[in-house]
DNA sequence: ATAGGTTTTGTCAAGCTTTTGTACAT
DNA sequence: ATGTACAAAAGCTTGACAAAACCTAT
């Protein structure tokens, strides 16, 4: 039980700029306000109150009479609370950070990195920044239009960023993920993605990464008695090939594909194939 | 079993800045704290209780009357501690560190540091997190809602850690600094965060500390060959009482103060004076 | 085993600086200790005790009353701090890493890595236990000891670690290295740690990353300005096959080549080779 | 707005007890 | 080494007090 708190006169007074004497005038005349008393008599004024004395003085600054002012005053109504929600522009954000990453400025990138960390959920920093840059970075390197080295550079700080935010993702006492890409992929951003989403959501995480054997992962799935097992690929070939034995998995741990590459697998009818997103899909994992 | 932590009266009050009459006060009017007792009748305090005479000062200060900031405090929920957000949120680790520092629980405020430390940038921890943090204590310290164990212990586990990452600041082969406060300013936190966002940068850095005479400074500079000394006070009479020989400094040496006692001396007109905080004056240096 | 050492209570009292008679009540008063008796009756207290007495001794100067620091410290858990606590060896840290990454608790790992980097320097750190780890690990992957998903896991873990050390390492003012593996070259943690070195002695780090074309690296090298540029790879072929390419480069920077694979290039005779292990590089570099 | 009375709250004092480090006699 | 003693420091309870903050009524 959140217990409210209660104000003292003075305290109101202090708080809204009107005498005690006024407020207790204002009581006896208009009955603006009820507060409670305590044993001994002293008034005790609730948050409500401080807004209605606050509504009166504005209704009598705009020129009122004071019995009409604290009629609409005692009057009004609760007051929804004003979110002032902070505004941000992921697409700005992403547009700075694409800039200072493709001119190899690492320690601005770090500090547009930090700015958006603190600005944002991870949710959003995911979905609305990091991964379409990235995605948007590759499709401009196959276009030619940025060199590797930029699309190395440039990943590369964002990886090392996402993964120092998944620092210590394998503790706690949630339900177990292993996470790994099958042979001959190499790209695993996303999948950290995947695993920061799904950490966030309560799950203990354990990355093997890229360009990992089946019977590699299921010695780590067995060892770590994993609950699910996600696959990650950009290339829809890396995860056919391993079809079957992903199937074979299933008998064990409940496994998932994710990833650009991801479509359901016929030979692997009990796999399940994640493919809206990182953060969409760690959703559904954790929905179950 | 991990036994459980009791204090007695004194301590509380020493670490509350509560004294002892008031704290039984409190409890026998109020009832806000139900300690133990010892076989000899001697009140045993748990944290929790600490956590509650914190929470009462603040609502004290808030300007509640006792009885009702003792009401909410008795109420307020058990402890929303384990926060591990995965994001940064700098506001938030400034909180967390500042709660479990004045509850002198030192790992827990390691831990926090190490956390902060690994999803941000170390100009974001010392001018967003640790500094503010700083200033921040120091003004409850003087609005007495802080005891001065707490306000040591804060700031001594803050310095140690930030002198631990300083390790090794004076190697390599950058522009050389040399930092230290004038005579009678103890304070010297600041300037080793400014020490660290120099050092960041490239500069080496030789921080001779606190309480330092001119002579010894402007022997240490010779002797290294400075390109810059720095000094650096809260109170602004420690460097006017020095601003002869500063003056005299510059024509070996660039010279700057800084510190919140810093403001341009009449008398030393080629001392460059920073005023911007650590990090933003770190990279003015820097930037020539 | 070799026989526990006894002591009597005057070495006690000089280890612990707590006069005999003291030791004496605690022991009365609190069962703090349980020391055996000589034949003569005499106390012999074990290394455990001795433990004890120093736990005691912190808890009261923290403020805790004699009986409550009694109680936590005869209840303490058996402490495994075996040797001398503020020694730091380098062999048991690499041990240590090794059981826990191997056994996929990636926690722990992170736990062992902050200790080893708050009692030692970067170059330790790096020339002492990372590399050698790793080095090691490789070993033992080839003799199929461990399995890939162990290798993975343990070099991605300890890879992070090392590029949060490096965040910020491209500002300041230090002469620019641009850092990259050649194509076909994977393994890029001996140039990570390579890069920290030199960091650590002032110069500025541009990192591109494993798998880079000659020819991307280039522009970055000329974009940048780079007073230095080096490849490192484990397989000598791959800085072969590009030997032409890098003669080239050093008409405009420094070129240097290292890691295991690195032996001097028939065709490239300006490339200055480096094979002394990554912070042994650095240091040569540094020193011009 | 003032006067005169009440409540709230931090502080202090007196007299006694518990805790704890040290000292001493055997 | 043991056991007892002792004294300083720290605490406990009860009761009281005074300043600040509030009350009602004029």
């Amino acid at each position: 039980m959140a217990a409210e708190e209660r104000l003292r006169i003075g305290e109101v007074s202090r708080r809204t700029g009107v005498s005690p004497e006024l407020l207790r005038a204002w009581e006896r005349r208009y009955g603006l306000l009820h507060p409670e008393r305590s044993a001994g008599g002293l008034r005790l004024y609730t948050f409500e109150d401080l807004e209605r004395v606050r509504l009166m003085r504005r209704h009598l600054s705009a020129g009122l009479a004071a019995a009409e002012a604290a009629r609409l005053a005692a009057d009004a109504p609760p007051e929804p609370m004003p979110t002032g929600a902070a505004l941000f522009d992921p697409l700005a954000a992403r547009e700075e950070l694409g800039a200072v990453l493709e001119r190899f400025d690492e320690p601005a990138a770090q500090a547009v990195f930090d700015r958006v960390l603190a600005r944002t959920t991870l949710d959003t920093l995911l979905a609305d920044v990091v991964l379409p840059y990235l995605r948007d970075l590759g499709d401009r390197w196959q276009r030619d239009e940025v060199s590797i080295a930029q699309e190395h550079h440039a990943s590369g700080v964002l990886r090392e960023r996402l993964l120092a935010l998944a620092r210590g993702w394998g503790a706690g006492a949630g339900p177990q993920a292993v996470l790994a890409c099958p042979p001959g992929e190499r790209h695993d951003i996303g999948l950290i993605a995947f695993g920061l989403a799904l950490r966030a959501r309560g799950w203990r995480i354990h990355f093997i990464g890229a360009d990992t054997p089946i019977e590699s992962l299921t010695d780590a799935a067995r060892s770590l008695n994993a609950d699910l097992v996600v696959l990650a690929a950009t290339m829809p070939d890396s995860l056919d090939a391993v079809a079957g034995q992903l199937e074979a998995l299933t008998h064990h741990h409940r496994v998932a594909i994710g990833g650009a590459g991801a479509r359901p697998l016929q030979a692997a009818p009990h796999v399940l194939t994640l493919e809206n997103g990182a953060v969409a899909d760690a959703e559904v994992v954790a929905a179950r």
